[in-house]
DNA sequence: TATGAATGAGTTTTCATTCAT
DNA sequence: AATGAATGAAAACTCATTCAT
């Protein structure tokens, strides 16, 4: 969550910035852009209101940073999945460990949620084409598997969206999962159960 | 989407209940119930601002009655899972009819994406504990064809989650599909193909 | 200083437009545009300060209104000389009109004088080259005149600077003006002298 | 442009101090006293806000310094109206003086401009009557000229307003001269030419 | 001297809501 | 039923100034 690219940083200035973006993201995953207010990031981060707007210009720069900051984490887990491992290991570990972030970044999950309802106005400014790049890889990676028999063939970027919509769902939609469960039980430990038994059946070939 | 539980009401004064609903579904499901202004709903309806809090008291009224009015139709289809009816079949049909509201009601389906990742705070309100209600029945027949060896077993209502989130998808994020896809396809006919595949592979016994 | 273009305007409107643009020429007079803030506009005009923002969209707005509104009247007099008249007449009635201007509308001449000090942003967009025109039109009398031999030759268009800029001083320099002259004196009816007496020493041919 | 009554100042101190001040005049000049900031100033001067702040205590405390700083200067070509001299040609050179500072120190003059044209607060404090003996002095040298007969008679005080208005437009109300003339002009030349005209047959006895 | 950091007091603007008719 | 007019409360920013080092 540190930005490394500007050194001229000084300690509290980069423990400042960090509990912006902390407070922001506690804000904004919660309430959206526009439902956030800069009163409740700088509460949020034990700083005055103007002193937020010190270290970020404006509202729309701190929800941008707070993006840009987040993406490569978040896109991580796709691009570890290892053309040389094995196919089926290979696809619900990355399920897994989107799953888990799910469990360990549920605002991360609903910040993206929100911006991607919006329709991503700045993600695609960050974005460019990126996203695109990094899904094409994968679903190369995915669909050579497919060709040479060591998965069960379906179209890749639909079998990746599942992964995504489905792992988030525990987060996105905590609040209608709970309500449906129940107290007493643990989604996220079912949720991961029913995944893979479901990815398995799907994809051995 | 009309209500009838107060009788007298004038063929006009139904005709506009009914516009600044849907001024307001197109308001809330693009920026959220914060982002919406009660201004762009009314010019959305062709009324003016005043006129749209003489229907309904404040915004936060538009937006439970709009959740209200729209929450038997959302619900609809799974009520309509036939217990009498070929288990494969009616899951699929089920998947298949929430897919379609994707297409036909993205606007709704992310009206209610929005107030889900809030928490729920209205729906909560509305539904009391309905939904959870629902939902048993649901997978209280689920979990009997299951019983009966006509369906592969997994967890119906993580079942019923994944059918949500998968076919949601496609309305909530269409934004990312749309760029992850590019132009020229056709991701929810491709979607269908997918899940239906899916949900074979995974229910037949 | 009423807008008659915009036919729909109910009485109240209409006055409270003018108490704003009146109030706004008081506080922007004295202050400048950046100087001037909506609140003194309101106070001034005796209404909320969200209830100018009503009538006007902003700031700038009110600013460009009230340049517009008034912009007519400031070019009047220069668009009265008559190329008909007596030459050297219509010269010092066009200066007299401009010193009785100083006089009458001091307000609306450090309103301009502000704006042309900034560089004119607002009126240059305003006028486009309007000015130019206008201005065109009275030298190309002036100098008619002139090629006559019922003028004395001169440049037309630095004439007609030095007529603003000496009437304007009164109004515009008013403090440093009683500074000097002290109290218990006429400026503007001195200055309409020693000015009468210049011009007809610099015209008569 | 130097402070002397402070003696001990090092040459780094007097140099910021010059750097500050000349900042200023830019500010200051392009958009008056409210509407410059002092981090306009900093910037300008290549220094950070506090340090400004350190050479001088207030935004205002900057205006009064630069106010007093220019003041000399500005008034010297009155006072070096020579009792001895031809009068007509002291008059010109005076005027010349004056219109060339129009040419060579257009932003010292808006700033004065905008200054007066606020109703003078702190020219009136830094010069208490000063500058009203200054002008008394000029005015009689002028009036011992008419009454002997070696200068037509005007009254003296507004004779010397009619330099000042007439050769500060230039600098003043650039904007507008340039629009009017269009390009492709040398507006101070133009005005030499007219103004000496001018000022020979107003005067000459 | 110098400055990064911080903030209180504005200032513009937005917006849900109310008022008067 | 309907709306033009009005506003209090908040929200985003701005800026002169101060603090700590």
């Amino acid at each position: 969550m540190t930005e490394t690219s500007e050194p001229q940083m000084s300690r509290i200035q980069q423990k400042n910035r960090d509990l912006i973006l902390h407070g922001a993201l506690e804000a904004f995953s919660a309430n959206g852009l526009r439902g956030a207010t800069i009163d409740q990031i700088a509460r949020s981060a034990g700083l005055s209101k103007p002193n937020v707007l010190y270290y970020f210009g404006s509202k729309d720069e701190i929800h941008k940073a707070l993006l840009t900051t987040l993406l490569e984490m978040w896109l991580a887990p796709m691009q570890q999945i290892d053309p040389d491992g094995d196919p089926l290991s290979e696809v619900l570990r990355y399920m897994r460990a989107k799953l888990m972030m799910s469990q360990d970044y549920p605002r991360e999950s609903r910040l993206f949620a929100h911006e991607i309802l919006q329709g991503a106005p700045h993600l695609t400014e960050i974005l460019g084409g990126g996203l695109r790049e990094i899904v094409d890889r994968a679903a190369g990676v995915l669909q050579g598997w497919m060709d040479q028999g060591r998965l069960a063939p379906v179209d890749p970027r639909h079998l990746i969206f599942s992964i995504w919509s489905m792992t988030q769902h525990y987060a996105d939609f905590e609040a209608q999962v709970r309500a449906v469960l129940g107290p007493g039980r643990d989604p996220i430990d079912e949720g991961g159960v029913f995944l893979d038994n479901l990815y398995r059946k799907l994809l051995t070939p």
